[in-house]
Parts: structure tokens; C-alpha cells; sequence
RNA sequence: GGAGAGAUGCUAGAGUGGUUGAAUAGGCUGGUCUCGAAAACCAGUGUGGCACUAGUUGUCACCGAGGGUUCGAAUCCCUCUCUCUCCGCCA
């Protein structure tokens, strides 16, 4: 969320950020309820102010033997006002609040304006050692991950889907045991490595949650929702994570907080089929690791180089060739100001996957979840900045890692870094 | 799921209709004392909104959340959430 302050006093700059995003502009409606909102906030004030004095000169009056009801009467009018105003003014404000939730965050100025992923720019690329990307003539067979998961015995999409339904992958035999290695080796790389400290969040989340991280209002299509309880799974460990410090405000000397947490992740995927949506490359139900970082203002932007590296080590630890994007103004998701996409070879589709995600929410997801932390020269609250990152996602770093350590044969070989938490060194 | 108890500031804990933003104690910060420290003593110690003459300014709101009664609510009423105790059930 954006502070009304900083709207009212930078209309068009705003403006300027909203267009760029490509989300719409209801920046008149909503300065205008600004304007009602501190008028009536300035009348019932006063009647309140004059209610407050007259009131407490009752009890004296009563005490010296006047008469008090014509005063009683005045003063219930007066009362009467204020109830009246005070409801038009909670209209207004929820009218306010309304267009306010959905006005997305500002890109930072160091963010290229671009209109869609098309115009995301290649900031860095690694590969491993001797690796080389396909010639197009090569006849060599690549199989994908869907051919190897059934050949290896190790994914079972259909019978996933029997179980829940498209998008549910089942892992088995040495495949689960893989995908837990994966996550264990993640999750005791960033502890041992980039001084993490872990959490084990729960999965499913209240409404207030999912709106301090920014996934309500404007996401709710994208979201399961158990109504009977009034929780909605997560579709990332961000929410849980994030909001452990909703509405704290955090001692200046435990800042930055960093958390890393592995969760399940849930995703409607609502209007997204085809190709596209295959085997692992759009799932429902995925795995994830998180990193999550809470940091004083002046940090941020040093903290978010420092979360995507942490993401890469874990690449480079896997021999995984990837690339870093920085993604444009037209990208950017709803609450982010400045974000970098992890993406990772995939040989049989010839192409790359997002498999990570970084981004910087400045103060905006602070301000909705209300984290703050006490400004030790100031000594007054201020909004923390949060930071998250995949570091990563297990689903479609399944799908470069399954096919960039297959063998001519179709086998799997296990990554180095792994055979201590798989105690097997090959699939076959 | 059933029965009961509770939720007040950084913490403990008073307060059941009228200068109560809130007693008292502890903590924390600063000061006095001291060679230094402890003890003792003194002082300070919330957040947010709005306005303007922008201040050591004025004012409003906030005692789990949201409504209501009243001239006036931390205090009375209703709804919800959470915590604790006992019973039941369960991994």
C-alpha cells in the first residue's frame, strides 16, 4: 500500500508508475475522497472537541444544583451529528481504502519502463563448466522431464491427477527421495552459508495475512480458499513468513531479519492451460524454499543483490546453468518495486524457466501488514522493507536438474552436492 | 465438540459510568552520588489521524476487534477473535 500522504503530494509521479505497470488509474476518485475524508474528519473533531468539554463541566454543574437538561438535550443533538457524520466518514474511508488497496507499488527508478517480458533485459548468465547450448543440427535424443519421470519411475502425473487432479504431481520412489534431498540441501545451504534463520510456517492463512503480503484484494482469483474455515493455502511461504511480524514493531538491533522456510505452495493457475502447462512447468501444488529478509530502508537495495546471489549459489552448488533477468516496469508484480527472475536451463524445451523470483516491496507490503521498527536516532516507528526470494522452487528446478544430469542411456545421475541426502548416486 | 475463566501500556498488575492516556511495581533511558560499579534518589518513557500561525502547537481517536446504550464508556450491552482450565475426541 502506498502512503495517501505521498498520492496527494505526487499525483503525477503516481500516475507515471501506475501507467507503467499497465494497472489502472482511479488516482482522481481517490483524491477526492481524500478531500471529504479530512473535511469530515475536521467537523466531527470539533463537535467531538465541544462534546468532550461540555461534558466534563456536567458533573460540576450537577454538583453546584443547576439544571443540566437543556444542556443534556443540546449536547444529544450534538451527539446525534457526530454519530451521522462519523458513519459518512467510515463510508468514505472504506471507499478510500478500497481504490488505495488496489494501486500497485512504485517501480524503483533504477527499473527499465517496458510494457511486458519481452522488454525484461539479461543482467548476468553462468554456466558450468564444459557446458554448451545445443546446436540446432544436433540429433542427439534429450528427453524431457515427463519422459524421464515415467521411464525413471520416479513422477506419476496421471495418477497425481487421479488423486487430486491436473496439477498435482506424485513423486515416487527414488523421485520423492530426490525432491526431499533437494529441499533439505537448500534449506542447510542457506542456514550454514548466508546466515538464515529457519522457520516452519503454517500452510494455511487468514484474509489479514494474505493482505499484509499483497495477495488480497487483487489476487483472490488466483488463491484457493477454504471457506468453511475462512483460510486460504499459501501460495507462497512469503505470507506466512512475512507476516510472523504483522503489526510489531521490531527492535532497531535485530534488524535485518532473515528467514528461510520451506513450504508447499498452492495455486489456482485460473485460465492457464495448454502447453504451457505440462508436467512440472505449471503446477498446483509445488515445493518451495523461501527467503525472506525484513531490513532497515537504506539497505534494501544492497539486500536484495545480496538475496539474489544467495539464490545463485544455490545453482552453481548444482552445476545448473542459469540466467539473471531484471524485469521491466511491465512485469513487475502488483507489490513489488524492483524484482530479478532466476531462470533455468531446461535442454529439452531449449529454453530457459523461471525457477526464482527476488524482489524488493520497499515499505509497501510494511505498511499493509503494519511492521515497523523503532528509528534509534529518531526514535520514532518506521516501516521496515521486506524482501523475499525463491532460493528456489523446487518444481521446475526439477525439470532442469532431471534433464541436465541425464546420461545418453536415460539415466539420472544425482548431483554431487545431493548423494549425502539421497544415499544414492544414480537413477536408474 | 461441551462447560467455565480471561484479554488493560515494554512486562506484571489496579481500575465497574464523570480531568484516567490510564494507579502501583518492575524494566528501559537520562541525571545525582561514586575512582568506578552496585545500591539509593530524581526525572523521563505509547501509537495513529487531522488542522494550522509548523510548535517544548492545538485537537481527535486508541485499554483484544467491531458495533451499540449514554450528555459522558477501559468500566454497561451485543457480535466476533484469541488465550487458559476441565471434559470428550484424536496424530
Amino acid at each position: 500500500m502506498l502512503d495517501i500522504k505521498f498520492i496527494r503530494e505526487n499525483p503525477e509521479l503516481v500516475r507515471q508508475g501506475i501507467k507503467n505497470k499497465n494497472e489502472t488509474d482511479k488516482l482522481d476518485d481517490l483524491l477526492k475522497l481524500d478531500e471529504q475524508r479530512r473535511e469530515l474528519i475536521l467537523k466531527t473533531d470539533e463537535l467531538k472537541h465541544k462534546r468532550n468539554q461540555v461534558s466534563s463541566q456536567i458533573p460540576q454543574m450537577k454538583k453546584a444544583g443547576q439544571d443540566v437538561s437543556s444542556v443534556l438535550a443540546e449536547m444529544k443533538s450534538v451527539s446525534d451529528q457526530i454519530s451521522d457524520l462519523d458513519s459518512q466518514l467510515r463510508e468514505i474511508e472504506q471507499k478510500l481504502e478500497n481504490i488505495l488497496m488496489f494501486i500497485p507499488n512504485m517501480p524503483h527508478k533504477s527499473v527499465p519502463v517496458g510494457k511486458n517480458s519481452g522488454d525484461n533485459t539479461v543482467v548476468r548468465e553462468w554456466l558450468p563448466e564444459g557446458f554448451s547450448f545445443p546446436k540446432e543440427t544436433s540429433n542427439e535424443k534429450t528427453l524431457d522431464h515427463i519422459e524421464l519421470g515415467k521411464k525413471l519411475k520416479i513422477l506419476d502425473f496421471e495418477r497425481g491427477a487421479k488423486i487430486s487432479g491436473s496439477g498435482f504431481p506424485l513423486y515416487t520412489g527414488k523421485g520423492a527421495t530426490l525432491e526431499r534431498a533437494l529441499i533439505n540441501f537448500m534449506l542447510d545451504f542457506h542456514l550454514k552459508n548466508h546466515g538464515y534463520s529457519e522457520v516452519f510456517p503454517p500452510f494455511l492463512v487468514n484474509s489479514d495475512s494474505m493482505r499484509g503480503t499483497g495477495q488480497l484484494p487483487k489476487m483472490a482469483e488466483d488463491m484457493y480458499y477454504i471457506e468453511k474455515d475462512e483460510l486460504y493455502p499459501i501460495p507462497t511461504a512469503e505470507v506466512p513468513i512475512t507476516n510472523i511480524y504483522r503489526n510489531e514493531i521490531i527492535n532497531e538491533n535485530e534488524l535485518p531479519i532473515k528467514h528461510v522456510g520451506y513450504s508447499a505452495c498452492f495455486r489456482r493457475e485460473a485460465g492457464s492451460y495448454g502447453k504451457e502447462s505440462k508436467g512440472f512447468l505449471r503446477v498446483h501444488q509445488f515445493n518451495k524454499v523461501e527467503m525472506v529478509k525484513l531490513v532497515k530502508p537504506e539497505n534494501s537495495y544492497d539486500e536484495l543483490e545480496k538475496l539474489v546471489k544467495d539464490a545463485e549459489d544455490i545453482l552453481q552448488a548444482l552445476k545448473i546453468p542459469y540466467r539473471i533477468l531484471l524485469l521491466c516496469t511491465g512485469d513487475l508484480s502488483f507489490a513489488a518495486a524492483k524484482c530479478y527472475d532466476i531462470e533455468t536451463w531446461s535442454p529439452a524445451e531449449n529454453r530457459w524457466l523461471e525457477s526464482s523470483s527476488c524482489s524488493n516491496f520497499e515499505n509497501f507490503q510494511a505498511r499493509r501488514a503494519n511492521i515497523r521498527f523503532k528509528n534509534g536516532l529518531t526514535k520514532k516507528p518506521e516501516f521496515v522493507h521486506t524482501l523475499n526470494g525463491s532460493g528456489l522452487a523446487t518444481s521446475r528446478l526439477m525439470v532442469s536438474l532431471l534433464e541436465m544430469y541425464q546420461t545418453p542411456e536415460g539415466k539420472v545421475i544425482v548431483p554431487e552436492v545431493l548423494q549425502n541426502y539421497t544415499n544414492f548416486n544414480v537413477i536408474d
